[in-house]
DNA sequence: GACATCACTAACCATGAGGTTAATTATTAA
DNA sequence: TTAATAATTAACCTCATGGTTAGTGATGTC
């Protein structure tokens, strides 16, 4: 029932895999465009890489113009799955304390908006 | 930016903190109710509990009845500050997948950064 | 074919996080 | 006021995780 919203939220724990993740947000990145965006070695960055790859986070293919670098993609699917989870968190919050709902749906519509 | 959104995903990267959480999720409990429910010792769940505290997930308040015992409450803000992160980076992804199925292989896609 | 490049795995090390038991604080009960 | 209870903090131990450098496999380039 959770557990691939536990694979995606071991997956985004650590700080730079939740950087990648952003990073990806922009648009699908090689993975030495990621590993240029750090500090830290490139082995490093694959590891995380892999823990997002395998927590299903994002998808990895061989670039067509050159098969050695591998393009690194957002995948949706288990952060819809963590969106439902806290969706569903939220929502028997508030059905136990109906007088806040509005207050929680508005501060949820405040921070989007203000991104 | 994301700080206290990282908070939040550091608190529920361990699944006994996810577990606490889907129990406040019901309804308020209190320390021991929650330290019955796991097999780890008391001093544990209680660390677990500073971790939820202190990145805000959960508020604590001593029993009317017995100030010794705490009463643990789900709070909302930080998860709807979570389910927004969420819904933006879902929102981008959705926003540029088509344009970049087509051309990521072969384009170097300049991005508007909206930073 | 020889060599460079990209990204990965392997092996190793250090730190942090989670577990334990023992001690402490605050409150209630006798 | 003394003892018991609820929960926490303190001190300690172990192991998982993230970092490093070195080596490997596959692909591109000369």
């Amino acid at each position: 029932m959770v557990s691939d919203v536990d694979a995606t939220l071991t997956a985004l724990a650590d700080p730079t895999r939740r950087r990648i993740v952003e990073l990806l947000r922009e648009r699908p990145r090689r993975a030495g465009e990621l590993v240029a965006a750090f500090d830290i070695s490139a082995p490093a960055v694959s590891r995380h890489l892999r823990v997002l790859r395998h927590s299903g986070v994002v998808t990895e293919r061989p670039a067509d113009t050159d098969a050695r670098q591998r393009i690194y993609e957002l995948r949706p699917d288990r952060l819809a799955a963590l969106g439902a989870w806290l969706d569903q968190v939220q929502s028997f919050w508030t059905d136990q304390l109906g007088a806040f709902k509005a207050h929680a749906e508005k501060t949820r519509a405040e921070r989007v908006s203000e991104e």
